[in-house]
DNA sequence: CAAAGTAGTTATATAGTATAACTGTGGGGG
DNA sequence: CCCCCACAGTTATACTATATAACTACTTTG
């Protein structure tokens, strides 16, 4: 059987890095289960998202506005377009660049994925005690984030 | 050159999950910086600072404390023992269990580690704006934690 | 025009995490 | 008392995320 065991946790209670930590992975927990039928990774949520309201950028641009590497960015794109949601299209003035935009599929699944974002995030605000305090909280972890 | 690009981060402005993910990076970025020396990663930290705290724990004790599944807690008491910081002693009335001790040279390190990651963590409180924000923040992500 | 820089890609390495299966041990019910 | 099930730790494995270097194709600059 398992022991009751009371753990002291010292520093770990109230240490920033830590309970971030715990809380970011509990949220992309929620994330993971609202798009599981999707099979959508924040990643790929952020990049649709990106593409739709910023269609032409170039895929450094996107990759950068994200903080993803443009080497991680490939695959990420490959499995987009794949999915017939994004389209490479190589520039007129610039043959190195791929501009990216949505699909007419693509514009659609965005507004569904935003639909099933939104129920996400209704339940983290929920949880944080309603808008204010999510506002709060944005502002906070804003300012470790530069 | 790159071009000068304003972009529209629609809803990941004020995205839980994705500001949290960003602030959590950041945090940990500095977390890395501070231990780089010692080469000791988050989950070193922790592991170390619960025995500390917690001597004669069982392994599994202490991974579901923490959140990590025992199979990858082993690796994590490996290194901790080969770097002398951690001691498994088989328990003598139960002969599967593996409890965890600091050595000396481990309770020494503890203590540096405590400074170190002190620094660490008043940097961060002072980018959140004091202790009563870091307070506010801690109070606001353990909701989402549960 | 040559040299340097940029965009995207490929290959590769490492860290973190998840699952299944195994060994050795302990405990409870027939 | 033994058999079966549960548990602790371990090993092997796989998948994801992330980081770096090097390559190709192309553009810009001196």
């Amino acid at each position: 059987m398992g022991r009751r065991i009371i753990i002291n946790y010292s520093v770990l209670s109230e240490a920033v890095g830590y309970r971030l930590r715990r809380a970011q992975l509990a949220v992309f927990q929620d994330f993971g289960e609202s798009f599981a039928a999707e099979g959508l990774r924040p990643a790929d949520f952020s990049v649709v998202l990106i593409i739709k309201h910023n269609p032409g950028l170039k895929q450094s641009e996107v990759a950068e506005a994200l903080g993803i590497q443009r080497a991680n960015f490939v695959a990420i794109v490959d499995g987009l377009e794949a999915r017939d949601l994004v389209e490479r299209r190589k520039s007129e003035t610039d043959r190195r660049v791929q501009a990216l935009y949505l699909t007419p599929l693509g514009e659609q699944f965005a507004e569904n994925m935003l639909t099933t974002w939104q129920a996400h995030e209704d339940r983290m605000v929920e949880k944080l005690g309603g808008p204010d305090a999510r506002d709060e909280l944005i502002r906070l972890v804003n300012r470790l984030a530069e």
